[in-house]
RNA sequence: GGCCUUGUAGUCAAGCGGUCAAGACGUCGCCCUCUCACGGCGAAGGCCCGGGUUCGAUUCCCGGCAAGGUCACCA
């Protein structure tokens, strides 16, 4: 049988990842069996819905790589694969008045007052489990309401006793007693199926084979359960992931200030970055091997290798990852890429192709670039103790005396591309018995004013050109007392 | 509070009765080097606790403890 999984999210805002984790391991599970992979939007809940939102999931799909076979803009065989639209065709009250002739569901007429008062507050929390009033009514008199329009809602109707078992493929058999499992409500009084029930109709219509959710979802799982034993339908194998949490070990929330995709990509990472990072959150693959692209882990994903436990989203080592695929990068793309931070600080006329390539081995994240190279642009202020390195065997009178020295030949030198620049500068160094570094430094450190740079002296010669070189070695000598 | 789940270094994680308990990030040290970075090499750091079962438990069982999740006309 073919695999069908699917990604439905809600559109309520931008695309959480945990929500992208689970998008992508329901993407991988598919494609590694060369199965389907679906879209479907849960916009049952109309006081949420945020405008945009719908685009905002669209382009993250697109960025990410995770391209569904079916979804509300390609169509499909299974549609319309928007919820709203579902249920305007009246698809989840017809399946909802199946369950109430089975005596699976009931009409529930009561009042948000009648329901305050099953309400218990536990550790701050609010807690309700319906007491089945509305179980009791006669036919009739659920007739006379529905004549006389009374808001209703449509409950699913659970056993008090016995328990209920569930299986997930990862966490493996999962027994509740049935006295936990609350009389759901499956329509909601604006005639809108809830989650809980549009998902399982969905995934049933829509031939999902593999249903891929979060592990919060795992504690109401079996209701579900019984929604689908109640239609007489084939249970989907169930993928539960675990949960992704923030450095205190919570579930990652808003406030984090990196949870959803578009955070992070403001923030300076590459997609294919963020997708390897958050694929070996909670899944590890059989090497040792660790950076892999959407296709590679098509290749590699076997979900019964993804964990149970909780994962933490750990920033610094989606940096190093992300450093990785700057490294890697091919030169144009990140040039492409740098182009906006370089700009920001350089205004000059600098060769700003040179400078991005200095930068490109030493950033994690593009927004890192500008630390990097403000010197390029403006001389900054420093200390003349700047000049003394140990290891160099510098100090402020041996770089004095190297930058008198050397500015006559870089003012007589035709060549003043980086080779050039160094072999002029090795020899004479070699001629009076220094070391390199003993007159490297002191130049970068005239040119620079910085105890480091993404590059060596002469590289920084050549960017900055004679002119504007010999101007700020002019004025090392002068700060230098010479 | 009920229920569910989880528990290998600071973090991600291999492991699936016998291992010097992989690997990666981070940290520290060394090498390379015109600084830094890259790259290379190395170090420190761990099986939640207590009982069993077993010749032998990180691994199996039981009990604790801890953490997280969940208990909506939200998904």
């Amino acid at each position: 049988m073919k695999i069908r999984t699917r990604y439905a999210p809600s559109p309520t805002g931008r695309m959480h990842v945990g929500n992208l984790r689970t998008a992508l391991y329901a993407y991988l599970i598919a494609k590694h069996e060369g199965g389907d992979f679906l879209l479907r939007i849960e916009d049952t809940d109309r006081e949420r819905e945020m405008e945009g939102a719908v685009d905002i999931i669209y382009r993250t799909l697109e960025e990410t790589g995770l391209r569904h076979d079916e979804g509300p803009d390609i169509g499909g065989p299974v549609g319309p694969y928007v919820q709203s639209e579902r249920q305007a065709q009246g698809i989840y009250l017809e399946y909802a008045k199946k369950l109430v002739e089975k005596g699976e569901a009931y009409y529930c007429f009561c009042t948000p007052e009648r329901l305050k008062t099953l309400t218990k507050t536990v550790n701050g929390e609010e807690i309700t489990q319906y007491d089945k009033h509305c179980l009791s009514l006669s036919k009739e008199e659920v007739e006379a309401n529905l004549a006389a329009g009374m808001p209703y809602v449509i409950r699913q109707n659970n056993p008090r006793t016995g328990t209920t078992t569930f299986h997930d493929e990862l966490y493996g058999d999962i027994s509740v007693d049935n006295a936990e499992l609350d009389d759901m409500i499956l329509i909601k009084s604006d005639g809108y199926p809830t989650y809980n029930f549009a998902n399982v109709v969905d995934d049933h219509l829509m031939g999902i084979t593999h249903v891929v959710r979060g592990n919060e979802y795992l504690s109401s799982a079996p209701k579900y359960n019984r929604l689908y034993e109640a239609f007489g339908w084939e249970v989907p194998v169930y993928v539960h992931c675990p949960l992704i949490t923030d450095e205190n070990h919570k579930k990652l929330s808003k406030r984090s200030g990196h949870s959803s995709f578009e955070d992070l990509v403001e923030q300076g990472f590459i997609p294919e970055a963020v997708v390897n990072y958050v694929a070996l959150l909670g899944w590890s693959p059989e090497s040792e091997r660790e950076i892999f692209s959407l296709s590679e882990l098509v290749k590699e994903f076997d979900f019964h290798r993804i964990s149970k436990s909780p994962a933490v989203f750990d920033m610094v080592k989606l940096r190093w990852m992300n450093g990785e695929y700057i490294k890697a990068m091919d030169f144009d793309r990140f040039y492409a890429l740098a182009e906006p931070f370089l700009k920001k600080v350089i205004t000059k006329p600098l060769d700003l192709r040179k400078i991005a390539a200095m930068v490109k081995t030493r950033i994690e994240v593009l927004p890192d670039i500008e630390g990097h190279i403000d010197f390029f642009e403006k001389m900054p202020e420093y200390d003349c103790s700047m000049y003394v390195h140990k290891k160099m065997k510098t100090n402020e009178e041996t770089s004095l005396n190297v930058l008198k020295e050397v500015r006559p030949l870089l003012a007589a030198s035709e060549d003043f591309s980086n080779d050039g620049l160094f072999s002029l500068l090795k020899a004479y160094a070699d001629e009076h018995g220094y070391k390199t570094g003993y007159v490297m430094w002191p130049i970068r450190t005239a040119l620079s004013g910085r105890e480091m740079t993404p590059a060596g002296a002469t590289e920084i010669l050549e960017v900055l050109g004679k002119e504007e070189s010999l101007s700020r070695i002019d004025a090392a000598i002068e700060k230098l007392g010479g």
